[in-house]
DNA sequence: GGAAATACTCTATAAAGTAGAATAATTCAT
DNA sequence: ATGAATTATTCTACTTTATAGAGTATTTCC
């Protein structure tokens, strides 16, 4: 058994719901809105390199030719390897938490 | 921000399913038979420790008379920070999994 | 060509994951 | 009391992943 780490499971989602514009900066924005996890600067690209390597993700170079400032963006898009590793991920999720004891489900329920 | 790993998610869960019965080996099992994820015999205690360390988890040795062979059990628990942490993390992965672009939702929900 | 803007690469260090040999604590038979 | 059988944990070396931040690259505009 080989699951995705959280940090996998994050990435590939953030790229997904980024769509054509899941690029290093954007991607790392992305997840520190919607997680609050921060990333130095560079930092976002190690797991993201990883994720590639792992055929998880492929990337490429955008358009040199986009009327702005600045270096080319790398862009990300999900494979169809990264796209089953996210739905075993969530599968595996929904089971870690299923039938829980009923006192458990309580207090994760409410704050106690 | 400092989210929970999947592995400490995992761990604390099979404490909280495992209930009077949360002892490494049983730890062990427990995950393996429910996400299939293997530790070493005696991998599953480093992770275990660390939980301890940071007090998701409390840890006593179980009771010398149990009426059976073999060396105490150690008992894990979880504690109220631990389980307000399971909380967090939960509503971390919704919102990872929340409102993603409705193209992505199909190639996620079926086989494509 | 140089400045400003944008984005990425590289690398060192810390933390977490992983495996398996070694050891400990208990009971039972003798 | 001693040794075998049973059950479970401890220890530790190694690999992989996480994290920070300095440095560098590519582009446009003046």
């Amino acid at each position: 058994m080989n699951m995705l780490s959280r940090t996998e499971e994050m990435l590939l989602l953030a790229v997904c719901r980024l769509q054509t514009e899941a690029f290093g900066i954007n991607i790392r924005k992305e997840v520190e809105a919607l997680t609050g996890k921060r990333y130095s600067v560079g930092g976002i690209y190690v797991p993201l390199d990883r994720l590639v390597k792992k055929g998880f993700l492929s990337t490429k170079t955008g358009r040199a030719t986009e009327n702005r400032l600045g270096r080319p963006k790398r862009l990300f898009t999900i494979s169809s390897v990264g796209l089953a590793a996210l739905r075993e991920a969530r599968s595996l999720y929904e089971a870690m938490w299923a039938s829980l004891p009923e006192p458990v489900v309580k207090q994760l329920t409410f704050s106690g």
